[in-house]
DNA sequence: TGCGACTGATTGAATGATCAGTCAATAGAC
DNA sequence: GTCTATTGACTGATCATTCAATCAGTCGCA
């Protein structure tokens, strides 16, 4: 297996191969590509935006594009990746060292939505563009889709042993959370003249959880806003 | 410089003119494009359709196309316009007749996912492929998708006054429920294979109306399950 | 009924523009 | 000097769109 001795391209995202070895440099130069790539296709859609367009933006040459990447759908690949695994990185962060599972479940739902909110763009190309992959990396990003909705998932199950959340379907649900957190991107045109995003969340949560919760998990879900309102911890770091 | 005497090209849908006169071939030739142009810009996406597929597919040659539509991009808003008419007549036929609110409401719901499922393709498309369009035709699209979240909010407003929905937010009440029918056409892909529709409307519904009811409400919720279940009216006909 | 304009629908080859992707040449680090 | 990163002009393919040519009726008139 030694048949690519001399210019191996090396695996990184996704199996997106680059010709450059240096992995700080390939790192770097990707994330110039990846974010002008994420300005221009979710402002004029993949199929407007050209190699050379990105290029410019990115302040390199459109040659060099294609050395850090195979083809103008590997860089797709690359954005679509990059806004996922912010998800799976920011999500699991929000919620440790809370035991409540209530709090859990609440903070992961404001915690999805406010991911979202950083990357708009991300979330709505991948509404748009998913489909413009290979059937392989298409299905990638889909595997990565269900295991950010396991995240939820796994709240919502805690919440359900511990009875405070009634026996509803669970994919349903959960679609149900998620596409509270996605509508935020999708309907900004509508949300963004009316609605903070603090309110949507609110108010999405309060909707979501008393169509969910038991009356036990109700009050759980009370004393917990009455909680946050006036946490017992003052907030000491700004 | 006969000015626009002969040739005036005819106004229809959306402002998409054609050079043909005759308004019964038109319609007859453009529905035969949109069916064939639904297929396969829902399959394929819009830029990797060309017009020569269309035209193949609809049994034409490429060239007649544009006798019945001036750019790719008119074909785009005919089909997308297609879909949002096919809400904007079925929803509000399924109502007709009822009188009770908390029906009305539960209806509309029911209604507006069964819509979605039968124009899935074209549901999914409008969200892949809104942005093609120019801004304008963009905004049409929008404000008839405002229309059909009207229909509603209507009926959310009626049981609103009726004391049977709590005072939540409007917007995002009717948001959470177009989201629930435009789900079911999103992530068809986890669904599928996972629940039939009837049971996916009837998980939502429970959830999104336990979210929303009043008390009062709830119990005319549980009547008219009741009466569903058990209709004094026997079903006449197949 | 038969025949020759005339009208408008239809065809598909040709055109021209636009890019994705390549590669020979250059710059710059060590 | 060598070796790698970088440049940007170039190529070949792919369409959207056009248009000259054909075809199928229809009407007027004998």
């Amino acid at each position: 297996m030694t048949n690519e001795v001399a210019h191996r391209p090396i695996d990184l995202d996704g199996g997106v191969s680059s010709l450059v070895d240096d992995p700080l440099l390939v790192q770097r130069r990707r994330s110039q590509i990846v974010a002008a790539a994420t300005e221009l296709f979710s402002t004029q859609g993949f199929y407007k935006t050209t190699i050379k367009d990105i290029a410019k933006l990115a302040g390199i040459s459109s040659g060099l594009v294609y050395q850090y990447v195979r083809e103008k759908e590997d860089v797709l690949l690359l954005v679509l990746l990059d806004v996922i695994d912010a998800y799976a990185r920011e999500i699991p962060k929000s919620i440790v060292g809370i035991a409540d599972p209530i709090g859990r479940l609440v903070t992961t739902i404001d915690a999805y939505c406010r991911v979202i909110d950083r990357h708009r763009a991300g979330a709505v190309l991948a509404y748009r563009s998913t489909k413009s992959l290979s059937p392989p990396r298409r299905q990638l990003i889909q595997q990565k889709e269900l295991e950010t909705n396991a995240l939820l998932a796994v709240e919502l199950k805690a919440c359900m042993r511990a009875g405070l959340v009634r026996k509803v379907n669970m994919d349903v649900l959960v679609y149900h959370i998620v596409m509270i957190a996605h509508a935020w991107a999708l309907k900004s045109w509508v949300f963004k003249s009316r609605l903070s995003l603090e309110a949507y969340i609110r108010e999405s949560t309060d909707i979501v959880m008393v169509g969910a919760l038991t009356p036990s998990g109700a009050k759980r879900y009370a004393a917990w806003l009455r909680r946050k309102k006036q946490p017992v911890t003052p907030p000491a770091q700004m």
